[in-house]
DNA sequence: CACAGAGGCGCCCTCTGCTGGAGGTAC
DNA sequence: AGTACCTCCAGCAGAGGGCGCCTCTGTG
C-alpha cells in the first residue's frame, strides 16, 4: 500500500466517537453527486431481505469528496440499508474540504441520513472525508455498510466487502432510530449504532465501497441472549448489561466487552496483511507481529530465563520454556490416564494414543500416523530417503535414532552391554536383550520334555541347560551289552551286531552289509574296474602294504622313532595307535563320517565294545583314504 | 498501541520397542 | 549338508519433550 499512513492508524483516531446525528435532509440531485435521500422503498427492501448492501462511492480527490452509490446485488432488489436511520449532517460541512477546525474532532466519514429517507438504485450521495481518515492519493479503501441479518458474502464475491480495512462505530441519539424499529429492525429501547468499515476496493478503481454494521445495545434488565438470538445476531451487535456492554461479531462466535477488541477481531475474517517484512517480504496483521517477525531474523530475543542463558522472542516462549525445564508446571492433564503436559497441543496428541485416532494418513500406503512428524518420517520408507549419515563410515539412516545407535554399537568402543539377569548373556542391545528374555526366560505354558531323561521344562534356557548335562555322558546304552555311545546313530548301528540285520545289499553279488558306508566301500573295491588299492609303503625299508594299520604295525617293529614323531601329531594320533582290528563305526544310515567328524568319539566308542569284525568295521585305511580325497 | 498470556502448528529430537534379515554356531 | 538357534543389526513405528514461529485476546 502506498498509504503515507497507515488506514487503520487513521481511523483510530475516530474509532468509538460519538457520532452527532442532525442536519436536515439533503435533497437527492438526480444522478446526484450531493444527493442525501433515499428512497422509501429502498428502505421497506432492506427491512424485508435484512441483507447486506453495497454503496459504490467515488471519490474527487481535489475536493476529497465520496461520492455514494447504492449498487445492485445481482440476485435481488437493491436497497440501501441502514442509511434511512442514518441523518447527513448539514451538507455544506458535509462537502466541505477544508478540515474543522483545529482541536475539533474529525469529521464523521460516514452518510447521516435522517427521518424518511428516499434511497433509490444510482442515487448517490455525497459527503466529504476529513483528511485524518482518507487521503485521496492513497489507495482506495473499503466502507463496509453491515447490518442485522445480513449476509456477509455476497452472491458476487466481488461485491462481497473485504473486512480488514478501518472502521468506526456509530451512535444513534434518540428517536432517530424508529423508522428503522418499526420496520422490522431493533426493539424499541435498543440503541442503534452502525460500524462503518473503510477498506480499499480493487487497484485501479476509483471507487470506495462503505459498509455499515448496525450495532444492538441491549438494556441491562433485559435477559440474556437465546441461542436463537445468538443464531440471528447482526453482523456486529453489542448487549449493554449494566454499564458494561458486550460486543459480538456476527461472523464467528466472538464476543468482547471493549468495541476495540471487536474492531481489531473484525481483521481476522480479512486477508488484509499491510504490514510487511523488509527482510523477507512476509505480510502481517499487526506491528506487533510483524516486530516479532522481524526479530527472528534479528536474533532479537527480548525475553531472557532467569534460570538459565535461554533467550526467547515472545514472552509466551519463554513461559513455555521455563515450564518444561524449570517449574515442571504442567497444567493440561489426561482425564484417561495420568499423563500431563505443558502444551495443550501435546495433550491433544497424547489423546490419540487413547482414542486410536490416525488423521494422517498415507497417500501411498494403508498407514496412518497419529501426528503429521510420523507420517513424513514414515514417508521415508516409500522415498527411500536417508538423511543421516555416519560420519566415520558414511553409512546412512532413515532415521536419526538408528545413526546413533549405529555409531555406539560400531564406532564406540566403550558401548555398554546388556547383562542377562537369568544367564549372564552379554547382548549389545537393550531391545536385543529384551528379545532374549521374551525368548530365553519366559515362561510356556507347554512343558519342552528331555529327549534323553524325563525331565521337562517351562523356560527354554533351563531347558537347554539341562540338554547340556546330557552332551558328554553316553546316553545311547545298548540293551543288550554293555556298549554306550553318545550319538542315536552309533547304536543303531551297534545294536545290528546283536540283531543281526543286514539292510544294506550289494546287488551284484548279494553281499549283505550292516552299514551303507561298508556297501559302499564293497562296490568300489570290486565291482569298480577303475579302482586301484592304495600301497602304503614304509619310508624305511621300502616294503609295501595293501592295509595302512599294517603298516603301522610293521613300524613299529622297523622304525620305533618314526612311530614317536606320528604321535606328535594330533590327527594321526587318534587313529595309528588303533588297532587295524577294530573296527569304527558308521553313521546310522552306513554313511561315511567326514574326517572332521571321525574323531576321539569314535574311537571311544570302538573301543567300547565294538565289533572286530574287519570285513564290515570301517578301518583306519579307509578313513584315512577318505581324508586324503 | 504495547505487552502478557494463551494457544496452535510444525519441526526436530530422543527414547523405546518390535521386526526380520544376516551371519555365526551348535547339533 | 542341512537345520535350528542365537545375536547382531538396520528398519521402522509409537510416544513424548522441547522449541520456533505465529496468531489472537485481554488489559493497561
Amino acid at each position: 500500500m502506498a498509504a503515507t499512513k497507515d488506514p487503520s492508524e487513521q481511523f483510530t483516531q475516530i474509532k468509538e466517537q460519538k457520532l452527532k446525528l442532525g442536519g436536515p435532509q439533503e435533497e437527492e440531485g438526480e444522478g446526484g453527486v450531493q444527493g442525501g435521500q433515499i428512497q422509501e422503498g429502498a428502505v421497506e427492501a432492506l427491512a424485508e431481505n435484512k441483507q447486506l448492501e453495497l454503496l459504490w462511492a467515488s471519490v474527487e480527490s481535489d475536493s476529497q469528496i465520496l461520492t455514494l452509490q447504492t449498487v445492485p446485488l445481482p440476485s435481488q432488489e437493491v436497497h440501501m440499508p441502514g442509511l434511512g436511520w442514518l441523518s447527513v449532517p448539514d451538507p455544506e460541512s458535509l462537502q466541505a474540504t477544508e478540515p474543522q477546525a483545529e482541536g475539533a474532532p474529525p469529521l464523521p466519514s460516514v452518510l447521516w441520513l435522517n427521518q424518511e429517507p428516499q434511497c433509490s438504485i444510482q442515487q448517490n450521495v455525497a459527503f466529504s472525508v476529513p483528511e485524518e481518515l482518507y487521503l485521496p492519493e492513497e489507495e482506495l479503501p473499503w466502507f463496509h455498510l453491515l447490518r442485522e441479518n445480513m449476509t456477509v458474502v455476497g452472491e458476487d464475491q466481488a461485491l462481497t466487502p473485504n473486512l480488514g480495512g478501518s472502521s468506526a462505530l456509530m451512535k444513534f441519539e434518540e428517536g432517530q432510530e424508529n423508522q428503522w424499529l418499526s420496520e422490522g429492525g431493533l426493539n424499541q429501547g435498543e440503541e442503534c449504532c452502525f460500524l462503518v468499515e473503510m477498506m480499499p476496493r480493487d487497484e485501479g478503481k476509483e471507487d470506495v465501497v462503505l459498509a455499515i454494521s448496525s450495532v444492538n445495545v441491549e438494556e441491562q434488565d433485559k435477559p440474556a441472549p437465546s441461542q436463537a438470538d445468538v443464531e440471528n445476531t447482526d453482523a456486529v451487535k453489542t448487549q449493554r448489561k449494566g454499564t458494561i456492554r458486550t460486543f459480538r461479531c456476527d461472523l464467528c462466535p466472538f464476543t468482547s466487552s471493549k468495541y476495540s477488541s471487536l474492531s481489531r477481531h473484525i481483521k481476522i475474517h480479512s486477508d488484509k496483511k499491510p504490514h510487511m517484512c523488509h527482510l523477507c517480504l512476509k505480510t502481517f496483521r499487526t506491528v506487533t507481529l510483524l516486530r516479532n517477525h522481524v526479530n527472528t531474523h534479528t536474533g532479537t530475543r527480548p525475553y531472557k530465563c532467569g534460570n538459565c542463558n535461554m533467550a526467547f522472542v515472545t514472552n509466551g516462549e519463554l513461559v513455555r520454556h521455563r515450564r518444561y525445564k524449570h517449574t515442571y508446571e504442567k497444567p493440561f492433564k489426561c482425564s484417561i490416564c495420568n499423563y500431563a503436559s505443558v502444551e495443550a497441543s501435546k495433550l491433544k496428541r497424547h489423546v490419540r494414543s487413547h482414542t486410536g485416532e490416525r488423521p494422517f494418513q498415507c497417500c501411498l500406503c494403508s498407514y496412518a500416523s497419529k501426528d503429521a512428524c510420523k507420517l513424513k518420517r514414515h514417508m521415508r520408507t516409500h522415498s527411500g530417503e536417508k538423511p543421516y549419515q555416519c560420519s566415520v563410515c558414511s553409512a546412512r539412516f532413515t532415521q536419526s535414532g538408528t545413526l546413533k545407535m549405529h555409531v555406539a554399537q560400531k564406532h564406540d568402543e566403550n558401548v555398554s552391554k546388556y547383562t542377562c539377569p537369568h544367564c549372564a548373556a552379554v547382548i549389545a542391545r537393550k531391545s536385543d536383550l529384551r528379545v532374549h528374555l521374551r525368548k530365553m526366560h519366559s515362561y510356556s505354558p507347554v512343558e519342552t520334555k528331555c529327549r534323553y531323561c524325563p525331565a521337562s521344562f517351562h523356560e527354554r534356557f533351563a531347558f537347554i541347560q539341562h540338554q547340556k548335562t546330557h552332551k558328554d555322558e553316553k546316553k545311547f546304552k545298548c540293551q543288550y551289552c554293555d556298549y554306550a555311545c553318545k550319538q542315536k546313530h552309533c547304536m543303531v548301528a551297534h545294536v545290528r551286531i546283536h540283531t543281526g540285520e543286514k539292510p544294506f545289499v550289494c546287488v551284484t553279488c548279494d553281499k549283505h552289509f550292516r552299514q551303507k558306508q561298508l556297501l559302499t566301500e564293497h562296490l568300489r573295491k570290486f565291482h569298480d574296474p577303475n579302482f586301484v588299492p592304495t600301497e602304503h609303503q614304509c619310508l624305511k625299508c621300502s616294503r609295501s602294504f595293501s592295509r595302512w594299520t599294517n603298516l603301522q604295525r610293521h613300524k613299529k617293529k622297523c622304525d620305533p622313532e618314526q612311530q614317536k614323531l606320528a604321535t606328535s601329531n594330533k590327527t594321526v594320533l587318534i587313529w595309528p595307535i588303533v588297532d587295524s582290528s577294530q573296527k569304527v563305526s558308521e553313521g546310522p544310515g552306513g554313511e561315511a563320517q567326514l574326517p572332521g567328524e571321525l574323531t576321539l568319539g569314535h574311537h571311544e566308542e570302538s573301543t567300547g565294545g565294538g565289533s572286530k569284525d574287519l570285513d564290515e568295521g570301517l578301518t583306519c585305511e579307509m578313513i584315512f583314504n577318505m581324508m586324503d580325497k
